[in-house]
DNA sequence: GACGGCTCTGGCG
DNA sequence: CGCCAGAGCCGTC
């Protein structure tokens, strides 16, 4: 495992990367990865974050994921990442798309449990009647949405 | 049981 | 319109 940093609209992310698998395991705007793991100063991640933060929104697509989690965390993070950059989806929509219709709530606790920020777009699920929560506050989420060109929030 | 990044309805101004 | 309870709804711990 080896982790690193880079500057991008929401702030800093911290991640953290399986060298094995090459799989993202952890993304965060807070700097919670284990400091065990081997710092690198560069890598495609790294320049994948310069690439966003210069508007190429799909910089991340590629990258591999890998989250422990449910049955159902697991489709709303494999369907969340179907909501490409400059669009949202609600909470309730995204629900009943991965096949949970009634499931907004738990949704949103999927959400607040995702630990590979950004790569997976938490912050593109948004609420049917405003933007909704996100874990390292609104101002974020608000800042990243803008970013990829939703300003009606 | 209890608790969340929810949602819809109904009331009130 | 907008704002504020109230009451369901769903998956987790």
């Amino acid at each position: 495992m080896w982790r690193g940093s880079r500057k991008t609209p929401g702030g800093t992310l911290f991640f953290a990367v399986n060298d094995s698998s090459g799989a993202i395991i952890r993304a965060s705007f807070r700097d919670e990865i284990d400091k065990s793991f081997v710092l690198r100063k560069s890598s495609d991640l790294h320049t994948a974050c310069d690439r966003y933060s210069d508007g190429d929104l799909n910089a991340f697509d590629y990258f591999q994921v890998e989250q422990s989690g449910t049955d159902f965390t697991g489709a709303i993070y494999t369907h969340m990442r179907k909501i490409g950059p400059g669009a949202s989806m609600t909470y309730g929509e995204l629900a009943r798309t991965a096949g949970f219709p009634g499931a907004a709530r738990a949704v949103g606790s999927a959400c607040a449990r995702n630990e590979i920020v950004l790569i997976v777009p938490c912050h593109r699920v948004v609420a049917a009647q405003g933007i909704g929560g996100y874990e390292f506050g609104t101002p974020i989420k608000e800042k990243l949405l803008r970013h990829e060109g939703l300003d009606n929030f």
